[in-house]
DNA sequence: TAGTGGTCTAGACCACTAG
DNA sequence: TAGTGGTCTAGACCACTAT
């Protein structure tokens, strides 16, 4: 053992000093990155990897831990470690709010989106109802923090996969009395109701970060290891200014991809 | 010892099944959410924590390791584990690319839009000349994957923390001969070269996804565990339409903010 | 039943920081 | 020198998957 630590100590010291799972990870990512594992390949069992880059286990499952946190890899208990396949990424390009889609009614925006990529779309409520407005969406709506708000929180699961977390906040006035207030907005969708209840709408601003989830997040959106999420806040205006929609998202970043165009500003 | 076993088997059935590192993460996070520790103080010793939470050093790292993945907290070796402090985030929305910042020379774009947030703003060059254009290039440019294209490859360190890794590829006949061969591009910067030397620039496209960085990147970008990376590839159109500039970045997720607004599109 | 990944232990030793 | 985080070992036992 002894002999063994010394060989290590000396061959790190030729070679390079970083530190034995660092090593054995990024051997692993560059024969990934090669094709020697394709996706959907099983990688070495962390058996076979103590045995190939003479380490402990610790060591290999360190190693397959910093794959997995770079999103390379993902383990299925009893069965081994895998590549990962790329989730197909759906785009969302600002045509997705473009009026013809909403003003024909049909469906809702984003389910357009992905239908229109070939893909099933469904919804599931976590809440419909009459809220306090969270700090956000009360500056947006230039009321007080607290105030009551109507509310939609829902969970957009897009081929099978839970896709985003979204919670669309409106003004009381707007969404009182409109099928804002159900399950099934209605043809169109949110959209439309707004249209039809307030002033046409006009501008929408969207505001994106990005950052690794939290626990409860990386469940409800089923993330896999390394994952990270993606924040939007979206807010609609109508033609007389006035925010008459604030959505707060978290979308699965392995499954979006998002494009702009627009002409440069003067 | 298997006392302790079975106490901890029982607590888990009654309480919840997950495992201890997660639960010990979940408390410290939630203790972080509360405020009990607050952004750039020191969590408890693994010292401590093996003994707060009656578990092994080993189950107390895996649980500061989860923290560190989530972004919540970042370890300096001999002094201890702290609450990170959010990088304040720089803003980049569409005026960035507004024709009056660069028509009236100064700075480069990104310099001005740092700079006018009250940050220094420096660029390292890795790379400036002739390369085989890859074929994303290729494909904005309509030639052949591994055409002639002109490179200008820089990092930017905005206060001092590497921003972005940014390669921008310019079609030969309009790099050549004008100051975007040349470290330094001049007043305007690459825009106003461009608008210079050939068609005026009329049109952006964006498009962007996170991911987590590889190990080279997050050297490069000095990435805090548990940091995403965006991809952007920006492709500028002049009047003709013709794709003058393809800009390949890297950006670190923890120092941008990105936001767009547009009209609702017909 | 054998093989896989997941959790956990109880240590040893290293590298870095600070008084 | 004492205290911190980082790496690594050599196991034990669990949960899940296949045969």
């Amino acid at each position: 053992m002894l002999l063994r630590w010394y060989c290590r100590v000396v061959a790190s010291e030729i070679t390079d000093e970083r530190s034995i799972q660092t090593r054995i990870a990024d051997d692993l990512r560059a024969r990934i990155e090669i094709g020697e594992y394709a996706a959907g390949d099983q990688l070495p069992t962390y058996e076979q990897l103590t045995q190939r880059y003479l380490c402990s286990s610790g060591v290999a499952r360190k190693a397959i831990d910093l794959l997995r946190q770079q999103g390379l890899v993902v383990s299925k208990q009893g069965k081994g470690v895998f590549v990962r396949e790329r989730a197909r990424p759906k785009r969302h390009g600002i045509d997705r709010y473009a009026r013809s889609r909403w003003k024909q009614g049909g469906t809702a925006i984003h389910d357009a989106e992905a239908g229109n990529q070939g893909l099933s779309v469904k919804q599931l409520y976590r809440e419909l109802g009459e809220v306090p407005a969270p700090p956000a969406v009360a500056a947006a709506f230039g009321i007080e923090e607290g105030a009551p708000v109507w509310v939609r929180k829902r969970t957009t699961i897009v081929d099978g996969r839970p896709h985003q977390l979204a919670d669309s906040y409106y003004p009381l006035d707007l969404a009182v009395g409109t099928r804002l207030t159900e399950e099934n907005s209605g043809p169109g969708g949110g959209f439309a109701r707004l249209d039809e209840a307030g002033d046409p709408l006009a501008e929408i601003r969207e505001e994106w970060s990005a950052r690794m989830p939290s626990s409860p997040e990386s469940v409800s959106l089923q993330l896999p290891g390394g994952t990270p999420v993606i924040d939007l806040t979206r807010i609609v205006y109508d033609t007389k200014g006035r925010a008459v929609e604030v959505m707060l998202a978290v979308i699965a970043a392995d499954t979006v991809e998002i494009s702009y165009r627009f002409p440069i500003p003067d």
